[in-house]
DNA sequence: TGCATAATAGGACGCTCGTTCTATTTTCTG
DNA sequence: CAGAAAATAGAACGAGCGTCCTATTATGCA
């Protein structure tokens, strides 16, 4: 009883790893919810108690299936756009990473948009995680805009909310017009939208 | 045999719209993959077989629902508009409502929205039912776009595709935030970008 | 008021799900 | 290399699902 606490062998953590990559890419598919240990474990050529012996339960697997998506994201579109000058430059950054993720996602699903359908009325600790992570986002967007205004790159009677809150309804029309319907010319119009949105706010029109 | 097709009994089709109304119901709030019959029988105090009598199948239920939003919806949004003169009254008055039942529907849930994450890559005939329906109310709103550019009340430049791109981005991020989120103020913002938006492909500026 | 028939209940089916228990294999370490 | 511990497999469980089959009750028409 030297030591109680053994650091994992690696083996494990290698499956594991492997288990939640394939978790993910099946829940950005098919759902939070349509996140089945069954079928995860016939992908992974386990058998089912397999899989679950590396994640206690079902709901630890999905809440570990979501910090790995929010470590991707920001790793993709948040850490690369704060390198960028504050204010506007950051801001545009911010959004075109975003978009351009999304992009990407058409083919697979964005788990922060049908976790947000999924969990709207569902309470429990996947929705508090869920809720935090688009919270803190939005925060991270609120941010970016009111340095923008503190820079006098935008209007100061500029609403960074308000802002927000359309841009984030030009990545919903995306991820809506392209995925569901799939109708062509959707990532032109979020771009567009995107440009006509920031120009009515803008201190020097072009 | 003189008539072999009989006229429903009266009971059959008031306890069948009275079940239809509860799915509805409950679909709005679990999303129309969470509609199951067991639950749905609780609420009604049947036996599951007696209300999936009503129905040959579970998705035949699932597309009668769909069909009695889709009803609802032109009761309340479309046809009350059309009614306004054609152009910007017409296209106004088509969002006002629809932001309007939106936001009655925070409480409970729009199919539209949520079937478009539920099913935008499960193909089969909800799937079909629901972007025809979708796509049916878009086109709506594109002649509606499309008549108030002939009517020269927005600028002759005007993208209507754009346009109703970026008025359903509005009402998905009014959903997104209010129910999911529950951020106060959705609606107001909803209102306040529509606005912004009509003022920028306006002809006369106020 | 009878009687055909519609409406509903009850039970059983096969399936899938998450979870648990136990046994077996694999992996790392002393 | 041996042995402890981790990793995995396999089978079984109870619950919930849609669906089917059969019996019973309720309804509306002649």
């Amino acid at each position: 009883m030297t030591e109680t606490i053994q650091k994992p062998l690696r083996k494990g953590e290698q499956t594991r790893a492997a288990i939640l990559g394939a978790a993910l890419e099946m829940a950005s598919r098919e759902g939070l919810e349509g996140l089945t240990i069954g079928v995860l474990a016939d992908r992974m050529d386990m058998s089912k108690s397999g899989v679950f012996a590396h994640f206690g339960s079902r709901e630890d697997l999905q809440i570990d299936v979501l910090r790995l998506y929010n470590h991707q994201f920001e790793q993709e579109v948040f850490y690369p756009s704060i390198r960028e000058p504050r204010g506007l430059p950051r801001l545009q950054s911010l959004f075109r990473r975003w978009v351009d993720r999304v992009s990407l996602e058409i083919a697979s699903g964005c788990i922060y948009i049908s976790g947000a359908v999924e969990y709207d009325d569902r309470p429990g600790p996947i929705r508090d995680h869920l809720v935090d992570m688009v919270d803190s986002w939005q925060r991270a967007l609120h941010r970016a805009a009111q340095q923008a205004i503190d820079e006098h790159h935008l209007k100061s009677n500029t609403d960074p909310k308000q802002l927000v809150f359309e841009m984030y309804g030009l990545v919903l029309a995306l991820h809506h017009d392209a995925r569901f319907i799939r109708s062509p010319g959707s990532v032109t119009r979020a771009h567009a939208g995107f440009e006509r949105l920031i120009a009515s706010v803008q201190t020097t029109k072009s």
